[in-house]
DNA sequence: TTCGCCTTGTTACAAATATAACAGAATTTT
DNA sequence: AAAATTCTGTTATATTTGTAACAAGGCGAA
């Protein structure tokens, strides 16, 4: 909505007055199944209300427009406007912040991500993702980089307390190998790649996939070389108004997973859980209170 | 739609493991603000991906239309559909989800808590914390709890390329009274505390403000008993439908100031990253390309 | 009925847009 | 390390598409 906040259709509602009959005609065509029908070709569009080809240009240009092509780009600009998530509308998120606020900008930027990266995922890919990381009778090897191990750590952190037969394997250390010893045929690894795609990882990966172990990739809209090998990707979007990539919805990600994966044997969870809030008391390692 | 049940994004998804690099980087773009960038001319299309425009007919091509005419008009078909289309509604974000998928509880439970969390955030005092980070005349310490100590290790990472003198002390482990032997008057400790707050983390906060060090602490909704002690608190929303807390919007906290700090020094930061990455190459532990 | 104006459509032209052919660069293979 | 293949971009051509000019048709007023 490059001038004002009206919408194209606002505008062609209160010119509908001054239009001619054939031009009301057309109007009414242009509003059936709008936006649309307005992003095509003239012709079609004169066809589709029945009228003539000029008939349409000279109705843009009654509207304010210099020309068919200006129309279109504006009607664009609205569908892109209108496509981007209410949310992420410029509500100012920190109340009292200029607007181009650090805090605004990489907020912002953070929504986006989230909204392109769940709309890209298939929930049906999903589950499947979090019932083999839920799977007991296999072993469960969670692999990161040099930054993407603390999401690593995180997943391993939570998945440690849902179930046994866990292993956290950091790629940059190169004390991995010693853990590839003991995989066998169905396990599961679960792996962080993204930009820059690591070396030791794919090569990991690589050795994992040999034996015949099924590989969960999380990775970034670019995508790990370690996809090619993967049963199941993930790809976030990353990019944030930094000089580093965004870990965050990644992060949601991995959340997300763990919240499924501790309801698929949620009796088993809890009675985990509880047995190691036991262990907890017993170390006081945690304040009673508050 | 018109054809099958595939949309053209999905097409897109499925064929591109089959794409070269440049018409990888066209698609991306394609669904960065999809439809309306696809419903434009094809120079400005291909401008918008910085890749030639043959490379648009190409991969138009090889996503099996006959042009990118064709191209368009499906697009304009599947819009028309999708509008008509009440179900269509954006509101659930993983399209396709049930909205009652854990996907999108997880989501919505986020984005919540970010508009929350950031609606109780004064900039000045961010400002203010992330110039204390950038201050290369203190010390900065770094000290994450059990499962915290992932944040804090994210927020180490970063720093320690911008800046010298970082430490990072995880408070789980028994021996982090030794980093606490050259605290001097005026360093700054970073704490993360959330729920179920530590008394070590406590311990520790309590010699360092003992020893004139000043706190910026990043806590939950609750806040952590260490808040009495700390110069600037910032307290997340973390509740979401799963057994454990969310870490993602402290996430977001957390990506945001390294963002910030960065800039504040940014000549200085750029001049230590270059170095990092000589130091990069020669190990060869990262990817050249792709 | 006839004149004049407004509206609409047909035709012709100009501009833009898409496609095809080619050549250079990059990457992979031998 | 060289050759072959694949990929990518530049240039040129053909087609489509939009616009302008003109002519025919319709409608109201005298």
């Amino acid at each position: 909505m490059s001038d004002g906040v009206l919408t194209i259709a606002d505008r062609i509602h209160n010119k509908l007055d001054d239009l001619t009959r054939a031009e009301r005609q057309l109007a009414h065509s242009i509003l059936e199944n709008y936006p649309a029908s307005g992003l095509g070709p003239l012709a079609a569009l004169a066809k589709g209300a029945e009228v003539s080809v000029p008939t349409v240009a000279r109705m843009v240009q009654k509207l304010g427009f210099n020309g068919y092509p200006e129309f279109q780009a504006e009607l664009r600009e609205e569908l892109k406007a209108k496509v981007q998530n209410p949310i992420a509308k410029h509500d100012t998120w920190a109340e009292g912040a200029p607007s181009g606020h650090v805090l605004n900008q990489f907020t912002d930027a953070v929504i986006d991500n989230i909204r392109h990266t769940l709309g890209q995922i298939a929930p049906a890919k999903f589950d499947e993702a979090c019932a083999m990381v839920a799977d007991q009778t296999k072993s469960l090897y969670i692999v990161g980089g040099r930054v993407t191990h603390t999401l690593a750590e995180y997943l391993f952190l939570h998945t440690q307390v849902i179930r046994p037969r866990v292993t956290h394997v950091q790629s940059t250390s190169n004390t991995w190998p010693h853990y590839l010893l003991d995989v066998a045929e169905g396990d599961v690894f679960v792996i962080f790649d993204v930009r820059r795609y690591e070396n030791n990882t794919l090569k990991l990966a690589e050795m994992a996939h040999a034996r015949g172990a099924m590989i969960i990739l999380f990775t970034d809209q670019w995508r790990s070389p370690v996809h090619q090998l993967a049963h199941i990707s993930f790809s976030s979007r990353i990019v944030v108004p930094s000089a580093w990539d965004s870990a965050a919805t990644t992060m949601l990600l991995v959340e997300t997973m763990i919240a499924a994966v501790q309801n698929i044997d949620w009796d088993g969870t809890k009675e985990r859980m509880e047995r190691l809030e036991e262990m907890f008391d017993q170390t006081k390692l945690f304040r009673k209170f508050t």
